[in-house]
DNA sequence: TCTAATTTCGAGCGGGCGTTCGGATTTTCT
DNA sequence: AGAAAATCCGAACGCCCGCTCGAAATTAGA
């Protein structure tokens, strides 16, 4: 996750930190439409306008980029997950609420999001990818309390919770495939929607 | 998708066409749980128990074999969907139908399906898989008319039926991800609960 | 059994890829 | 201005990978 030479003066950090993170948001473009593997340093290094060696200098290896896109998008959104979860009020509200932000999310990190699809083979492997398993667990495991507790308050019912969990994980985790910022639907309307659906 | 070298003679060709199977379904499962990039031919001639110039007789490129994975996934798929709906009955019955034969399809091809779903980005592009992208597109537009002649007939109400349509193809489409035919659930469960889901 | 077709082998090739590194350039701070 | 830190360059390296090819082994059919 950590580059491999970041400024030690602190007021030259945030300028690095800003140029890294121009550099991961271009690689997560690339990679989204090409695919991680298909995409080279040669294609990096043309579309960031920096030559290999001051690549490097941001991103530490390929596979550190990589990583760097997929933290880049859990790291906010668990917090805020827990955040709206822990909030009072009825499990009904707690889960559009936390559906909005999360679907809010995608649209505003659609590419960071393929990446992190494309990749499921790698995160359930490699020891790297741990802490990634760890905070996407979570995730769910948050979303999966609020459903009981909507069954405990009796607003909700499901014939298989966990089913419909699972159902719901592939309604969201497909969504950044056609959702488009210009696009007829808005986050806000794709979320309430699926709310509706297994709440029904 | 043709190999390098079928035999001309037709005694030979089904036991060709017997091992040529064998040697997809086992790249279909390296391919599915460590990546199409991440595989090398070394680890496929170790699968297999052939050398590298004996794959090759089989497989053509390693490319070629990936497209072979894509297709003999969509290939009995798509006319057993156009059969199920053509048939008579209400749609809500037709719909019913194909949902169960898409999951027991889906159960009994894991592994491809992990496969195809990986290779997303890929199947965009690439002009050499145009005819998998058609076969796929065909496949959505039979669900959406089959979901339209519900509405017809009254059955079947959507607040929005194409955005219910890429909700179900994201439960499904996600369904390989943790359906395991050893699992609590079987396919037809399965189907049966993302209908009520959607027709609620 | 003999021949032709088929299947398999495996060393080796060519190329592309990720990465390195020494130095040049630019920037920051005193 | 001067020194130290930070940024960037780009040629070059070594490795790994997909693939080839000529020959050997096996099998089918007469």
């Amino acid at each position: 996750m950590a580059p491999v030479s970041p400024p030690t003066r602190p007021a030259l950090r945030a300028r690095y930190e800003r140029r890294r993170h121009e550099v991961v948001a271009t690689a997560a473009q690339l990679f989204a439409e090409r695919g991680y593997s298909e995409t080279s340093i040669g294609d990096l290094t043309a579309a960031t306008g920096l030559a290999a060696g001051g690549l490097y200098h941001y991103i530490g290896s390929k596979e550190a980029l990589l990583l760097s896109i997929c933290d880049e998008l859990l790291e906010p959104l668990l917090p805020r997950a827990r955040e709206i979860a822990a909030a009072p009020g009825p499990a009904e509200r707690r889960l559009r609420e936390l559906m909005h932000a999360w679907l809010e999310h995608i649209e505003a990190h659609l590419d960071h999001m393929l990446v992190f699809a494309q990749e499921r083979h790698v995160l359930e492997r490699d020891p790297q990818w741990a802490h990634l398993r760890r905070r996407r667990k979570e995730f769910e495991q948050i979303l999966d309390e609020l459903l009981a507790r909507g069954e405990a308050e009796g607003t909700m019912s499901f014939p298989d919770r966990s089913m419909t969990l699972l159902a719901l994980l592939g309604m969201v985790n497909y969504t950044p495939q056609w959702l488009r910022p210009a696009g007829r639907l808005s986050a806000a309307e794709i979320a309430d929607h699926y709310c509706d659906l297994i709440l029904a």
